[in-house]
RNA sequence: GGAUCUGUAGCUCAGUUGGUUAGAGCGCACGCUUCACACGCGUGAGGUCGAUGGUUCGAGUCCAUUCAGAUCCA
């Protein structure tokens, strides 16, 4: 309890300490008191040097916890409570990522509804009571509609998300809360696509595109997973006007209609001849020409290739740079088309593909091998091989390439100098660990094109244009209408454009809203945006961007990361964030990425139940950033050891009497730390502030706590055994006052240290003696009590010397509490002055009545000791 | 094929800019219910630092080669 003491200004707390501290109901409790106090608002009066803002991933409210959550968010926010604790005021807000794919499918199972984008706006619509079980007999509503029910579903989620966070002690601002999907999001998302689209950075084209018939859309060079798959080489043979056979080899004989010319290296002598003239294919009759290009690999099958529009990105380029025509036949829906090509002109040719029509692409390559077999064209069995195939990250089919119309963000991906100009930036940020950079150069180095962000889904934020449709009712894609930025967010398939009438939708002279969305990442690559208020308060918005800080994992470098510096870049025209923090992965103890699909998924408030928040963030912040960690329920019995711990030395140093008021400020004060030994722990924790707060400095939390954690077990398993016959005064008034001050002063920063990584434990013990909260206290630092400080090397020399006494009486077989009536302590003569200045602590310590000190030898040794007799 | 990371005690890891005898925790063995803590305390055993070669007075640390594992990119 706090007493009033009349006529001074602060109040003096004797502690109050429960008989038996405990971790257990430490979380809801100070998590109360945290709201209460509002320990963790970000004070908007304020400009940016005071600031420190960080732009934290929005997890995917619908998407499953799992103990990775606890490992990554942990450590950014030990992050941000020493920044906070260093006197910046920091911004930590916390989104909410409900726009994509994962909460599309959760919606729409959750009320059996469908969304299309065409249906018209119902106001008051109340989704059906139960879903119906079969999908055709879901509500079909409109995208706005279906926004409308995502929000209100995924308030549930998000739920389940801030209770554990909350649980996990986030010292996140809950009232900085944003969700991707909402109209401040959606607005600022279409905002940011409209000022690209006007500086330039955005663009439609029609051209080939990756295509997942899955999902039927378009996906990005960012969403690809090549993964192994097994396949085979068909051999058969293309024919000259000679008659001559030139075999190619491929893994897609289906392709054969849509060859477009046969390629081959310009240096390859074997078909140099060949180059210019035509040959005819098999089976279909048409004549393509064989062409020379350096991408051609003479190593691979036969070292001459065909190309066809498309089988994959290597015939896009080929057929770019080349200048072929277009021959494509694989739909959208991945099938062949139903009409026979105009290209195929032979009867038996036309004949023959109308064996394909139709077909899945799976299909039509056993009707086309069946075909070859047929005429014996096939030249021997097919070769088996592995071969890495482009899959979309979320798809279970190969990727096709058919052409379509497509919005592009400029990335460098077709533009050396942008190019240049991302690398520059990745280089303007500090990276955390560095060599995560190199993933970044990687990347940026390997783009092939631009960030294709438009999507053929229902659910996401509309891509914010019109299209005027001329009087023959044609598109005109050259001429996209913009909403007006005050008029965001806007949904072009539910609203007509400024000066239009909604009857004139999709009728000749009128307009077309556009029916795409954006991808998601195109959204999330704006968090820094949605977070600061960007173009709402910009006045808020320039006291937090460029932000100081984006903690995230490796797996997504390439997307979030770049896409967030892509559109920092041609919006602000900055990065977006000047460190990025990239955490690791957690790996099962089998070394293995855990996943629900292994089952080897950890449920997180299991493990908070079990061990205490505490232990768990103490777990999360031994692992350094960037580092796999393996899950080992080990570290957190250590952790929750290391709290329980602090709790209980705490309780003693406030048993011996220690208060508030014996804390060392100030040089006055440190006039009471006489006891070279006290003084001793005063110069190692001055040693120890110094290097803790570097390492924090260097986002190195890792190592800070791992310090921090050596020093508190040497104060408790040597300074205060050794001090404890003093602090109960033992060796007089001035000897204990000494005490109280150094144990004040050591208790008092080491809280501070470890408040980053337990800020329940430190927090309840700083409340047993002080006021307020430990984390809306200052970093320590030494200045206070940097004249108490001493030569730190008689804490090390005491602390040896008391391990040789310990040593000997258990190679004596006595026990530790036994009494020594006299014995000899030999120990190197640099050591003899330090024991001797605190051999009355040492004596009381190891219960020995006479200990002479002898100066040689090593290390400390203790010989001739005398045991007093057993008691009985 | 290109790039990055990792390899240190049975296990999980730390080892700052090269500097005495390589550290911690867990686990193990032995002992101790000592007035903060048995969710504890004390003591001990345990390593040719993946391998080879080099630079250096000196290499776990720097360089080269190599082996093994992981990840990213093509």
């Amino acid at each position: 309890m706090a007493e009033e003491i009349a006529g001074t200004d602060t109040p003096i707390k004797t502690p109050d300490v429960p008989e038996k501290p405990a971790l257990e109901g430490l979380e809801d409790k100070l998590n109360a008191a945290w709201r209460e106090e509002q320990v963790y608002h970000f004070d908007e009066d304020t400009d940016r040097s005071q600031v420190y803002s960080i732009d934290t991933p929005p997890p995917t409210a619908s998407g499953s916890l799992h103990v990775g959550h606890m490992f990554s968010y942990t450590q950014t926010d030990v992050m941000a409570r020493y920044k906070r604790m260093s006197g910046c005021n920091v911004f930590y807000p916390l989104g909410w990522d409900d726009n994509g794919l994962p909460t599309e499918r959760r919606v729409q199972n959750y009320y059996g509804v469908r969304c299309d984008p065409s249906k018209p706006y119902i106001e008051d619509y109340t989704p059906p009571e139960k879903p119906a079980k079969n999908q055709r007999d879901w509500d079909v509503i409109s995208r706005r509609n279906f926004i409308e029910l995502c929000e209100a579903l995924t308030v549930e989620d998000e739920k389940v998300f801030e209770d554990l966070f909350t649980r996990l002690g986030l010292s996140v601002d809950w009232r900085q809360t944003y969700r991707t999907i909402d109209d401040a999001s959606r607005a600022a998302s279409q905002k940011a696509f409209i000022r690209d689209v006007q500086s330039g950075n955005a663009y439609t084209a029609q051209a080939p595109t990756l295509w997942d018939i899955t999902f039927r859309t378009a996906v990005a060079q960012a969403e690809l997973e090549a993964k192994e798959r097994p396949g085979a080489y068909h051999r058969y043979p293309f024919t000259t006007a000679e008659g001559e056979k030139v075999f190619i080899e491929t893994t897609r004989p289906e392709l054969l209609p849509s060859c477009v010319a046969l390629v081959a290296h310009p240096e390859d002598e074997r078909y140099k001849p060949l180059f210019g003239k035509t040959v005819t294919s098999p089976l279909f009759g048409v004549e393509v020409e064989v062409k020379a290009h350096q991408l051609a690999d003479p190593e691979k099958g036969s070292g001459i290739a065909m190309i066809c529009t498309f089988g994959d990105m290597t015939d896009v380029t080929w057929w770019r740079e080349l200048q072929l025509p277009t021959r494509a036949l694989i739909g959208r829906d991945g099938r062949f088309s139903r009409e026979t090509p105009e290209w195929i002109t032979t009867e038996q040719g036309r004949a023959n593909y109308e064996q394909l029509a139709g077909k899945t692409v799976h299909s039509a390559k056993e009707a086309v091998v069946e075909m070859l077999k047929a005429e014996d064209l096939l030249d021997g069995e097919p070769k088996s091989i592995t071969h890495a195939v482009h899959f979309y990250e979320k798809g279970d089919k190969p990727l096709e390439v058919v052409t379509s119309r497509q919005w592009y963000i400029r990335n460098g991906g077709r533009d050396a100098d942008r190019r240049e100009q991302m690398l520059a930036r990745g280089r303007e940020i500090t990276w955390h660990p560095g060599f995560m950079r190199s993933r970044y150069e990687n990347w940026v180095e390997g783009l092939n094109g631009d960030w294709l962000i438009s999507r053929q889904r229902f659910f996401g934020v509309p891509i914010p244009v019109w299209y005027p449709l001329d009087e023959s009712g044609e598109l005109d894609y050259e001429n996209p209408i913009l909403p007006s930025e005050e008029q965001l967010p806007v949904d072009p398939a539910s609203e007509a454009p400024a000066g239009y009438e909604e009857s004139q939708r999709d009728a000749a002279g009128g307009f077309t809203g556009e029916a795409d969305v954006l991808d998601t990442w195109a959204t999330s690559a704006i968090t820094p945006h949605i977070a600061g208020r960007w173009e709402r308060e910009n006045d808020f918005f320039e006291k937090v961007f460029p932000y100081d800080l984006r903690p995230q994992g490796h797996d997504i470098i390439r997307t979030w990361l770049f896409a967030s510096a892509v559109r920092a870049n041609s919006l602000n025209g900055s990065v977006p964030w000047t460190n990025t923090a990239i955490s690791g992965w957690i790996l099962d103890p089998d070394r293995k990425k855990m996943s629900k699909s292994k089952g080897n998924v950890v449920v997180p408030n299991d493990v908070l139940d079990k061990f205490g928040t505490d232990a768990v963030r103490y777990w999360a912040a031994s692992a350094k950033l960037g580092a796999d960690t393996a899950y080992e329920e080990g570290q957190f019995k250590i952790g929750r050891r290391l709290a329980i711990k602090l709790l209980n030395a705490s309780k003693f140093a406030f048993g011996m009497g220690v208060t508030e008021e014996h804390i060392v400020t100030d040089e006055a004060g440190a006039g009471v730390v006489t006891q070279p030994l006290d003084r001793a722990l005063l110069a190692r924790l001055k040693a120890l502030v110094e290097q803790v707060t570097a390492r924090f400095e260097d986002y190195d939390y890792a190592r800070a706590l791992s310090m921090t954690e050596s020093f508190f077990w040497q104060f408790t398993d040597d300074y205060v055994e050794l001090v404890k016959d003093r602090a109960y005064g033992g060796q007089g008034e001035e000897a204990q006052a000494s005490v109280r001050a150094a144990m004040a002063t050591t208790l008092d920063t080491l809280l501070r240290l470890f408040a980053p990584v337990l800020p329940f434990a430190t927090d309840e013990i700083w409340r047993w003696w002080r006021s307020g909260s430990v984390h809306a206290a200052d970093w320590p630092t030494a200045a206070g009590f940097e004249t108490a400080a001493g030569e730190s090397e008689t804490l090390e020399a005491v602390a040896e010397a008391l391990a040789a006494v310990r040593r000997a009486k258990s190679e004596a077989e006595v026990k530790q509490r036994h009494a020594i009536t006299s014995a000899t302590l030999t120990l190197p003569q640099a050591q003899v002055t330090h024991v001797e200045s605190a051999l009355e602590d040492l004596k009381a310590a190891t219960k020995a009545e006479a200990l002479t000190l002898s100066a040689g030898g090593e290390a400390p040794e203790l010989s001739q000791a005398e045991y007093a007799a057993p008691e009985a």
